[in-house]
DNA sequence: ATCTGAAATCTGGTATATCAGATCTCACAA
DNA sequence: TTGTGAGATCTGATATACCAGATTTCAGAT
């Protein structure tokens, strides 16, 4: 809220529109491709056509050659050179993107609790009596958000862009995962006692402690979207 | 040197052309411009013309835009839809880049020291000691050679994929830099008893010792690479 | 002098045509 | 029957034209 009326009449009423939002054919492809493929509707090594593709969206084969070079280079898909484009993800590719997730997300938590002030630890220990809240009342949707808004402020509070961005690219619950995963009361539990204990010791300073936790999270609950997508397992 | 005679003729005499070694243009564009990202050529936040870039590499846009994808989805540029691309690297940036590595390549070397197999253990303890003799003589180019063969060795015992590529993308020190920071002997005194110290932990199987001992010799010498670079500290 | 807005211009976004490597098909020769 | 290779065909790679949002320029109005 800077006032600035001389330079922009109105800067104080409504705000710039962040270009970032304003999107792309391509970015449309980038996620609809991605969310495909993360939730299985392609099978490993499949191959897919780009003209085939271009036609089935409804869009030219450009935008759907950038998303493949974005996709590529997120390892999802891998490109043959004047070959073929292939499916690059299965139960080990999960696995091993939820590895990163957790050594990029602890890493992440180890700085923050260096580095996060004390304005924004009163902010992070509202988020979690928040999530204690809709914990206890079953609040799957506000548990989504709340979830994004926690992770979000200890990436603020690490002072890391480079490294939260890296985050973004690993993160392959979309909302309707996240719904079911957030259904079960128990996993509930386990995860608001997670994020109280990462929180306690970020807020603390305790980063070598904070990394543990995190990392401990992260894969812990990325072994339950392991078992809902992969049915990995079928007990209890 | 499988014998497949009914199948493939000659296919004990000579191997198959693995596909990934053609390359595109896009590739050569994307090679270029990280190189020249990375070494500093541009300046952060300097504007990109995918035009002007076309006819200095004397290719069409259309290679350019791909590259330039691939380096937005890397963290290197930024694309605002409809307005320009940005070069998003600098000291900052870079610093980032080391952390995202460290955390991973000790997430790889926690995973190597548990899986890794008698034979592989044996061909690491070979690595160090070609390395220890290279260093003795201050053989620059062994070491570098050496040095990918042995993150290459250690990727390979963690049975990891997804990772390994993830790190190749955090990998900025191109020839002439690693030649740099070979040619001093102190350095090379470091690196050798950390690189001997990392296989010790994980041909011992000892997992945490591996992760951290990887990690501190990650950060540490990409901030040797940060000196070099960006002159950060003058001191002796 | 300052503000307004139409037009020129810049830049990325998209569609399309064409090129060229990779495969496949199949007639034909050994 | 089997192997060969010319030609058809598939697919990504590249070049190019054009579209549309964003920015700049600048004449004309206040």
């Amino acid at each position: 809220m800077q006032k600035e009326a001389s330079t922009e009449p109105g800067a104080d009423r409504i705000e710039k529109i962040d270009p970032r939002f304003l999107t792309t054919l391509r970015d449309h492809v980038h996620k609809a491709l991605r969310a495909a493929i993360l939730s299985g509707r392609f099978a490993p090594d499949e191959r897919v056509n780009e003209r085939q593709l271009a036609e089935q969206l409804g869009v030219s084969t450009t935008p759907i050659k950038e998303a493949l070079r974005q996709l590529e280079t997120e390892g999802l898909v891998e490109t043959l050179p004047r070959r073929g484009v292939l499916i690059r993800f299965n139960a080990g590719w999960a696995e091993e993107m939820i590895l990163a997730r957790a050594a990029l997300e602890s890493m992440i938590a180890h700085l923050a609790a260096k580095r996060i002030e004390k304005a924004e630890a009163g902010k992070l220990e509202d988020t979690v009596a928040l999530m204690r809240k809709a914990t206890e009342d079953g609040a799957a949707d506000d548990l989504i958000s709340l979830n994004e808004t926690f992770h979000e402020q200890i990436h603020i509070a690490s002072r890391c862009q480079y490294l939260s961005r890296m985050i973004e690219r690993q993160q392959f619950y979309d909302a309707s995962i996240r719904r079911v995963i957030h259904s079960d009361p128990l996993e509930r539990g386990k995860a608001l006692a997670e994020h109280a204990a990462i929180a306690a010791a970020i807020i603390s300073n305790d980063s070598d402690k904070a990394e543990r936790v995190m990392r401990d999270h992260v894969v812990r609950s990325g072994e339950t979207y392991l078992n809902i997508v992969f049915n990995k397992k079928e007990d209890i």
